[in-house]
DNA sequence: CGTTGTACTTACATGGATGTAAGCGGTAAA
DNA sequence: TTTACCGCTTACATCCATGTAAGTACAACG
């Protein structure tokens, strides 16, 4: 069957801009770009970036190793090359991002204050969450059924560790308090952020509210103050 | 390497069960099953629920019409013949799932006591949000930019209304109660119900709780109860 | 009963996406 | 400088999903 191509030059169009080999007949030599090559690690890291940036996006289903590629400035075997296949990048994405979502919220925790506020903290948290896009990628990876393990190689239940150390903070102060309270207070937080970074503009607008920066600060700030009525 | 396929003739197998051509030579032209024929709103109503059912599964980027198709003993030309391309029959699904979960929202309100308790009608909403899918589905149209807008043809902000209600419930006891309280608390147990419908398993998990309908139960009350703390 | 509209079928056309094969050429080690 | 490894390219194979064309047969209507 194999019928022609159509046109044989897609993809070419990125790559001009990088390596002009029909360019170095004449007198453009000093201009011609020669032909890039990263160390592996760095092409790597690379289309990695790239790709998590991607997938944040369009989700695992619509990554497409051409998109990615010209975005990239780069054929898409290249791709193929350092990841075997394409579900072998998403896996390398989805390992690398939630290592990273871990160690930032990890990260976020030790550099602020000592006891900083529960609406400081919170702020904190939704930056992770989602100026970085992790809350989107996260809703993608549940609902496509990648997840279920959260972390794969990591520190397995992050979550636990902070419950642990935000009661053991809580504790000093009311050493009548359950721990059962505390760790329904990060729950509840956890599962508003990440849910608000995905439902909250719909929410907002489905209850009348706009949906601006502001609006979904305040919802922040009285969440916060919400979860902090005990202290 | 796309394994997903596997076998050649997939689409055979379901067909084979309700018209036989082959067999109408001989004697078995009794057991013949007629060629069936719907009528086209009949036709269309099926093809509708189990692509509903299929959307909230794998998304409006998985769903394909070949798997569609033999799910229900259909060719896919018979469906694209309904609904003219894939988009549209996506576009028909979304429709048609928001208007009845519109519905379903107001009806679980009407139907419920006059004044059900935050619980109940935690229970209630999360009954419609997660049971039916409409969680998922919602996640997946707002992640992959379908749902800009929320309901096309139909009630719109629907949470407008519930808050007002709400409110007007609540102020008859608290007349100096503030409308924008009650609005923050309806937003806030929406976003939580959402992202508990999406997130909560694995917050549960990752903050070192067992996922289980009964741990998911004890949120939704804990909710509750933090929610109606005015009160 | 014959006619007719249309729900539905098979066969095919087309395009797009992943993955493979082979070779080119940059980079760095010897 | 030479050599060899390997990052990356072009060309191509293949598969799969949507959509089209043409025909078939069921059901309703005269």
């Amino acid at each position: 069957m194999a019928k022609s191509r159509s046109e044989r030059a897609p993809e070419s169009a990125a790559k001009s801009a990088r390596a002009s080999k029909v360019a170095a007949a004449g007198s453009a030599r000093a201009t011609r770009t020669p032909r890039r090559r990263l160390r592996a690690d760095e092409a790597q890291k690379r289309i990695l970036e790239a790709a998590e940036k991607q997938l944040t996006k369009v989700g695992p289903e619509g990554l497409r190793l051409t998109d990615l590629a010209r975005v990239l400035g780069v054929s898409h075997p290249a791709i193929l090359h350092h990841f075997g296949s394409r579900e072998g990048l998403v896996a390398a994405v989805v390992r690398h991002a939630l290592h990273t979502l871990n160690e930032q919220l990890l990260a976020a925790l030790s550099r602020g204050p000592a006891a900083p506020g529960r609406a400081e903290l919170m702020d904190m948290v939704a930056e992770v969450y989602g100026e970085r896009g992790f809350a989107r990628l996260l809703a993608w990876l549940l609902l496509s059924g990648r997840a279920a393990k959260p972390v794969r190689g990591g520190t397995d239940m992050p979550l636990k560790q902070l419950a642990e150390a935000a009661h053991a903070l809580h504790a000093a102060k009311f050493p009548e308090a359950r721990y059962e309270d505390t760790l329904f207070e990060l729950q509840l937080g956890a599962i508003a952020l990440l849910g608000d970074a995905i439902f909250g503009d719909a929410v907002r607008r489905a209850s009348g509210a706009p949906a601006t920066p502001a609006t979904a600060r305040e919802f922040r700030g009285r969440l916060a103050a919400l979860l902090g009525a005990r202290d």
